[in-house]
RNA sequence: GCCUCUGUAGCUCAGUCGGUAGAGCAGGGGACUGAAAAUCCCCGUGUCGUUGGUUCGAUUCCGACCGGAGGCA
């Protein structure tokens, strides 16, 4: 049985995988498909440079505001929901596009990776926090040995958090992440995906893009956004809170810096974002790379997609 | 015009009692399979302002010059 086609958009934040996506879906009657870890919370709309209504032209879009900021999402819970949504778009015989910067959630709805059911429930990560806060990294990183060495030895000591997750994970399922891994592994891909990589031969120009993102951010109203998520209730400490811009404002808020630095402090937190999101992809060697700053316009950029697609699907 | 301080990595500065130098930040590279816009790891050669002098040897001492800050007339 032949694979599934998708197409998939990846590159660093503000790259312009939006306008390209949209653009594609228009030529190639696809819907667009979002993965992006933060774009799935409702009311974050300026800070994650969420497409608009009047950007999308008419082109459907899915995984944009399903869950409320106060909720835990996860990869897990993505790739459920996106899956179920690619599905349905193939069986209508459309062309799903997916677009984002997350390349976890990438490569895991694109692999299929599949998850143990799991509750959520972070009682038991919050105890081993209090262990780690006790005893230090050594100690919990010993734990991870005793349980998982294979992961242990793949994860640093000092990186507390991937630690506490294998061992929450152990505790959930009954199962190591490494015996996890393995089964994974085994599988073939779910989707038959063509990567189109959009990057920038000169980094200050990325950079110069991100800047400006940034202040055009400020200028759309990102405080005011900020203040109305925090003013509903939404715990500061939630992870969808910790996105950059958003994270940035609150210490804003809290007085522990002034508007200038924060605006700073996004800039800085998202080029260094980009940097880390070009490390992921790079290793992908199944992505077909376009230098943005080398196109001429979006419809020179668009040829070369349509060009990258239609050669791998014959 | 005179006096004082100052000129060292992209930035802020430390340092060498004379044997060509090091921190923070910025920046770069990497990892990543259930929080991922999160989390973690690794990376510091630069005409020591220019130019003369002293010296075996000067970024370090001395002079002049150029730039910066302050003070006095």
């Amino acid at each position: 049985m032949t694979k599934k086609k998708i197409v998939c958009i990846v590159g660093p934040t503000a790259s312009g995988k939006t306008a390209l996506s949209i653009a594609l879906a228009k030529k190639l009657d696809g819907e667009v498909v979002s993965c992006d870890s933060m774009q799935i919370y409702k009311g974050m709309d300026i800070g994650t440079a969420k497409p608009t209504a009047s950007e999308m032209q008419g082109i459907a879009h899915h995984m944009l505001s399903i869950v409320d900021p106060s909720e835990n999402y996860s990869v897990a819970r993505y790739v459920d929901d996106a899956t179920a949504i690619v599905e349905d778009i193939l069986s209508r015989g459309k062309l799903p596009i997916i677009t984002g910067g997350t390349g976890l959630y990438v490569d895991s709805l694109v692999n299929g990776t599949e998850f143990a059911q799991f509750s959520g429930d972070t009682k038991y990560r919050e105890e081993l926090f209090a262990l780690y806060e006790e005893k230090g990294a050594a100690y919990i990183h010993g734990l991870l040995c005793t349980v998982d060495p294979e992961r242990a030895e793949q994860i640093h000591e000092n990186n507390v958090k991937r630690v506490i997750r294998a061992l929450e994970i152990y505790k959930a399922t009954g199962k190591t992440i490494t015996e996890h891994d393995n089964a994974t592994k085994l599988k073939e891909a779910r989707f038959d995906a063509t990567y189109i990589g959009l990057m920038f031969e000169d980094r200050e120009k990325l950079y110069e893009r991100i800047n400006l993102r940034v202040d055009m951010m400020l200028k759309d109203g990102l405080c005011e956004e900020v203040k109305r998520l925090l003013d509903a209730g939404t715990d500061p400490k939630s992870t969808s809170m910790q996105a950059i811009g958003y994270k940035e404002m609150i210490s804003y808020f809290n007085g522990e810096s002034t508007l200038g630095d924060a605006a700073e402090s996004i800039k800085q937190a998202s080029r260094r974002y980009a940097k880390r999101q070009m490390t992921w992809f790079k290793r992908n060697k199944n992505i077909n790379w376009i230098a943005v700053d080398k196109s001429e316009n979006i419809s020179d950029l668009l040829q070369t997609s349509i060009n990258f697609i239609s050669s791998e699907s014959i």
